[in-house]
DNA sequence: GTCAGGTTGTTCGATCATGATCGATTGAGA
DNA sequence: TCTCAATCGATCATGATCGAACAACCTGAC
């Protein structure tokens, strides 16, 4: 409503009068910019009196958001025996939170905000989106436009120059913005976007590594690369199998992406077929209802999980369901939502000198029957079954 | 993000005076960065009166903050009898806390976690130690035993069979450990460790593109392997100099980590020599107190700061003092302190559900005079004033 | 037009922060 | 134990800053 101008408000001391709120929000800039303030300087800056800034002081030391000092004001400080004892004050932000799919992953990862929320006394305004920039950013503006929100909790889509445009806007709007499960790339226009990301890769070698220490020789890696998790996956799987010295080369890595349901069971088959001819007994598979449906058609074709085939499903929603139960890596989907929303109210309570913070989370292991005990009798058992 | 700063800002001793509350923060910070202060030194580098500092410590001694000695003051201690007894409860944890290093660098990350603590109600144990594993765990070692502590923080030498062997007692240790300023390899024997850093390789790619903004086109790198800081920095400048199309290969890239101080001119002068030839207008100074001694040289050698050599010091010490002030990268000190206590805490409290988490934090860049305005008449200036 | 309510500016005595002086006190070394 | 230099605190002077009271101004409602 209120059209601000620039950024300096440049040659015009006494030019258009600003009203108080603009005056004091202006007065909390250069405060959090500087640390502290001189009265005389900030109305020689803004043209007005000194008395008009000491009462604009007065006002917002009363609510806790600086600490008088004779001359001027600093940020709060616990020094600041005048403090009010009453801290926590009615500090309700509304943070928007735009996530691809409501139906999946997501909904725990929001849980955890909310629960964060609830906590801090904020609200989560959240909408469901897409893993496509453009409907991304049509989510994150109808958000910015309809509801008046102090931040904003996002997973775009990061890929292509589209994915870059993007962030690049991201990081350009005048709220803060926190990225979940995603990163920004090194690239400076995103230099403002922090984030807080499950360490994939990690799980992923995590992974393979507990099939390696059960016996395992030969790991393959089931991906599905609709997901942006995908990549990180397979780059952590191939680190460690670089790390156990297990030639990467002659490792199976099929991609699950453009299969239909109907051709699964061939594909599957093919799978199998392929794990035989190279001694792999055991597999990476990612995204756990898929590891559900190839232990299912393991057990179908009377392969024994886990004793020719085992299995270690990447991501932990349905894992436990499958007969038998498949272990999993189980991403920290509350933490990533609870830390989004930390990260969002801080900065906006601590403003732009808080330094940039980047958090990556590991994921658990949870072991299930699938992956343990080792191979049994080695390739000849998965032989001998088909 | 970057910040353009005046001459005036820090620590300076004639600088800008400072409020009385500042003062006190001021007063603190150093109180906790080293246990204790002298009037007479505090004075001194803020530029007033003892008998202010003295009137400053008497305040904070009454509300219990600091305990008064003769001389100056200490963190408050249970045998000072004039200690208002309106003390909170007993400290809930306590932290042990190793640094490489108790005068550079580190005060400040210990005032940062004294000061976190300090609000949690928790205690900190400071040991200084060296650049070197053997040593990292003799003092840890000390810690255990001699005290009861309940989590550590760590800053240790993670270099060789040494470091990974002392990670992987740190990881094995009964208590939680967050290290600071290191970060454990991506080997799953440390998994368990938490770790808080600096993001070098990005401030030094910040720096390194702020430069090239100026309009700088060649730009070296000055390093000091001394530190471990050092691979970081030149990883990120050499990352940024890849995104902006300028050639590795021909850019200086010079280790100062072991020149005597007798030799140093005559290093210098090779480094400016080695600039001329290759037409380089900038240089990015790994340590600042290097940058200052460099920004002398060139002034002594008539090489004119910043139009015919730009200067960015990597740490932001005292880069300050120089004539002119040098530009450099400040890492957010304070923040990793407060933020590995943040992360301490609440893993003593969380216990072993909560994910690991690994947080990266991006440093500022302060411009200063050093670094603004571009090559002036570019090489050409540089080659007449030798 | 007028009046109420809000905001801003001016004046001036009160208050505050700081430094200088100078005895009183302290404590470390002889 | 003694001594002496360093440190401390009471007091005052000075200049800057603050706040109460009142005046001036703007705005919108009636």
């Amino acid at each position: 409503m209120t059209s601000r101008q620039g950024p300096e408000q440049g040659a015009e001391p006494a030019g258009k009068s600003l009203f108080s709120l603009q005056r004091r929000e202006k007065l909390m800039d250069e405060l959090r910019a500087h640390g502290s303030i001189t009265v005389r300087a900030i109305a020689a800056e803004l043209g007005v009196s000194e008395l008009t800034i000491r009462r604009d002081v007065n006002l917002l030391a009363v609510e806790g958001l600086v600490s008088r000092v004779h001359g001027g004001a600093t940020l709060p400080s616990p020094l600041d025996r005048t403090a009010s004892m009453t801290r926590q004050q009615t500090n309700r932000y509304s943070i928007g939170m735009v996530v691809p799919s409501l139906d999946y992953y997501w909904p725990q990862v929001i849980s955890g905000a909310r629960a964060e929320a609830d906590e801090r006394q904020a609200k989560i305004l959240v909408r469901g989106s897409t893993y496509d920039a453009a409907d991304n950013r049509q989510q994150v503006q109808a958000l910015l436009t309809t509801q008046n929100i102090n931040g904003l909790i996002v997973a775009p889509d990061t890929t292509g120059e589209a994915g870059r445009e993007l962030l690049r806007w991201l990081n350009s709007l005048p709220i803060p913005v926190v990225l979940a499960e995603r990163r920004s790339p090194i690239e400076i226009p995103a230099h403002r976007l922090e984030w807080v990301a499950t360490d994939h890769a990690f799980g992923a070698g995590m992974a393979t590594r507990h099939l390696w220490q059960e016996g395992h020789r030969k790991i393959g890696c089931m991906t599905d690369s609709n997901s942006p998790t995908s990549a990180h996956v397979v780059r952590g799987w191939l680190q460690a199998l670089g790390a156990l010295r297990i030639p990467a080369a002659q490792s199976v890595n099929e991609d699950s992406a453009h299969v239909p349901t109907s051709d699964r069971a061939e594909h599957f088959d093919r799978i199998l077929q392929l794990c035989r001819e190279t001694d792999t007994t055991a597999m990476l598979v990612h995204s756990d209802t898929q590891a559900v449906a190839f232990v299912q058609h393991c057990v179908d074709r009377g392969v024994d999980v886990p004793g020719s085939m085992a299995v270690v499903g990447y991501d932990d929603e349905v894992a436990y369901l499958a007969e038998p139960a498949i272990s999993a890596v189980r991403p920290p989907k509350q933490y990533v939502g609870r830390l989004a929303v930390q990260l969002i109210t801080a900065r906006i309570s601590e403003g732009p000198k808080r330094p940039v913070h980047r958090v990556q989370l590991n994921p658990d292991l949870i072991v299930r029957d699938s992956s343990l005990g080792g191979p049994r009798s080695s390739a000849r058992a998965l032989e001998d079954s088909l």
